[in-house]
DNA sequence: ATGCCTAAGCCCCTTAGA
């Protein structure tokens, strides 16, 4: 079965681009990020005519998350992850959902940015990994089946992305984000794309502006995390990059992992 | 040091993204 994720940059500008891939590659669960919709304006009906089934947690401009499989319902476990935004009495953003498909824990997530650094946006994406980290020690506790993706905003090692220099001050590769990823590794999750390209050079996001995608300019901020037993079912892992050169394209491109049955 | 692009809201500029 594979599984993907895709942050999408906006579900309304991106519906053609995201059914074409859908059906051109077919995954069986299809994690999005960056809907930017509220709960009423997702395109159900659009998904559910290609045979995709949906839930999602949206919010009105910004963020929001959504979880479709192939013929069957998503069952919802877990909306949210209990922490309010960067402002007082914001209330908590629209960045994570958590299902199950097929005894497989999907667990969808869109890690704040964290820019600028330092900052009350750059501790809001701290506190927010240390929420996810006691989650996902939860499921370890409780032996679950799962996987842990999405838009982590991270760049794990110097080895994902294209220029150190020109990312230097960036909240994406910052010690404390990289030691806050480092230790869901160290808790004994699998980094799928990591672990079958070890050397790196494996991008999922080049920026719109300066000719990036053009000059091969970006980094790896995508990530697909699996439990003990899902790592042992990888058969492969890879980025979907042609999707990124297409027309309206979002400034990711998928991610996915494949497990044997 | 800044803009480079893009999307969405509300309405043609502003906010946010990474």
């Amino acid at each position: 079965m594979r599984i993907a994720t895709y942050n999408i940059n906006g579900i309304k500008a991106r519906l053609p681009r995201l059914k074409e891939w859908l059906e051109e590659t077919r995954p069986a669960v299809a994690c999005l990020q960056e809907i930017k919709t509220m709960d009423d304006g997702f395109p159900a009906d659009e998904f559910e005519a290609i045979g995709y089934k949906a839930i999602w947690h949206g919010q009105k401009s910004f963020n929001g998350v959504a979880i479709l499989a192939d013929g069957q319902q998503p069952v919802e476990v877990q909306r949210g992850l209990g922490i309010d935004g960067p402002k007082d009495g914001e209330g908590e953003q629209a960045r994570y959902l958590e299902a199950d498909v097929n005894g497989v824990r999907i667990c969808n997530l869109y890690l704040p940015n964290g820019n600028p650094h330092p900052g009350p946006k750059f501790e809001y994406k701290l506190d927010w990994m240390q929420k996810l980290r006691e989650r996902m020690k939860k499921l370890w506790e409780e032996e679950i089946p799962a996987v842990v993706l999405g838009d982590f905003n991270v760049i794990p090692e110097n080895k994902d992305v294209w220029s150190v220099r020109a990312m230097a001050s960036d909240a994406l590769m910052q010690p404390e984000s990289r030691d806050a990823y480092a230790n869901l590794l160290a808790d004994g999750w699998t980094d799928a794309i990591n672990t079958l390209n070890p050397r790196g050079g494996v991008w999922t996001y080049w920026d719109y502006q300066a000719g990036a995608w053009q000059r091969d300019h970006g980094f790896r901020i995508d990530h697909l995390l699996l439990s003990p037993e899902l790592a042992d079912r990888m058969i492969a892992a890879g980025v979907d990059k042609e999707y990124r050169g297409r027309e309206k394209a979002s400034d990711h491109t998928p991610v996915w992992v494949e497990l044997r049955e």
